[in-house]
DNA sequence: CGTCTATTTGAATGTACTCAAAAGCGGTGG
DNA sequence: CCACCGCTTTTGAGTACATTCAAATAGACG
């Protein structure tokens, strides 16, 4: 199990003594999910919270017509779940499967809550993600509300230029709000200069 | 000062005894802002947590159009401010001004942090808040990309019925993505019917 | 290699915007 | 209290952005 990433994730945040750092190591998951494997589909319970060490994978919706919409991508070192749903142990609304073959660690509810009470630093870190998070997301309304699609593309690939590469474009569209087909012809006028 | 209602907000997630409450009477601040009065201001430090008690704030930006763009309002019982400039006490990005005149309780986040340390629970419950902000988001993130702004429109008067008849239709369609132009002729057409 | 899905391309269409002008409405000062 | 000013809303015509549909091509995977 490579816990690397992810003690580095923390301690960007939070100092963690040897006792505390083994008791958190008792409480993570290894788990591999292989590309297009799902981790959630809607009315499951989300029952961990999901850290990437390795590939990538998605929360998104399917719409009555069949669409896809991407609500966040996760890499390594992001954390992913459905929040509402982790967070009251109720069905999910969200589905969340694997972009590429993909390596987590994974905390279950009950080892997150037994965590906050013999560690309570992890509660100013799940805060502090919950913050950025947060933040992260107004901004993104702001900008679908305020930029057109070429604006949101262009955004996005300056932002992410590793998830450029590793996403197909019918996931990125998803994700900016637009067709795949315009998505298309977005790249191939700006290729063109 | 009304704090029936501040009151009765905190009381659905935490319960005070007569000192924690006393104590949070204490670093309340009342104001008043008078329609189109500003309470932020990109570059401001956004000093207070705010609390509507009566009338409607709202969080905009204006981009470089002239145009502007609503990230949230507020009425009585919500809570509002520029997060990630209060957070970090850093300049802020949005505009907060009045859509009526509006009375509000606000905390400073000296104070806050004070109230975190003497009565922890209040820990919990802007933790609860802001969980509740992130999942209402994700969805608003979600809806702009799944419906068309029919849709977005008729959600939103569907969702806030009190809001749709205090909002100028410019403001509304700040919110919603779309030109007032374009608003007004939907209303046309969803009125014919 | 064959099948399935993603991408490209083009044409036609629809959704939402721009521009412009008129009408409505609210606040202010004489 | 009414007249005026500025801003919002309405309406219409023309336009642009983005979608749909369809067909051809390219890529991924067993």
């Amino acid at each position: 199990m490579d816990t690397d990433l992810i003690f580095q994730n923390i301690n960007k945040h939070i100092q963690l003594d040897a006792i505390e750092t083994d008791f958190f190591l008792s409480v993570l998951q290894p788990r591999t999910i292989k590309k297009k494997e799902y981790l959630l589909k809607p009315g499951d319970i989300c029952r961990y919270e999901t850290f990437v060490t390795k590939g990538c994978l998605r929360t998104y919706t399917i719409d009555d017509n069949g669409f896809e919409h991407v609500v966040m991508f996760a890499m390594e070192d992001w954390w992913i779940s459905d929040f509402y749903s982790f967070l009251t142990q109720s069905p999910a609304t969200y589905f969340i499967d694997a972009v590429e073959d993909t390596e987590v660690l994974q905390i279950t509810k009950e080892n997150i809550d037994r965590l906050y009470e013999r560690v309570p630093k992890f509660d100013r870190f799940f805060r502090i993600l919950l913050q950025n998070a947060f933040v992260a997301q107004e901004k993104r309304i702001n900008q679908n509300l305020s930029f057109t699609a070429e604006q949101r593309y262009l955004n996005f690939i300056q932002k992410y230029p590793q998830l450029e590469q590793r996403l197909s474009q019918k996931q990125m569209s998803a994700y900016l709000g637009i067709t795949p087909v315009f998505l298309s012809m977005l790249r191939r006028k700006l290729a063109g200069r």
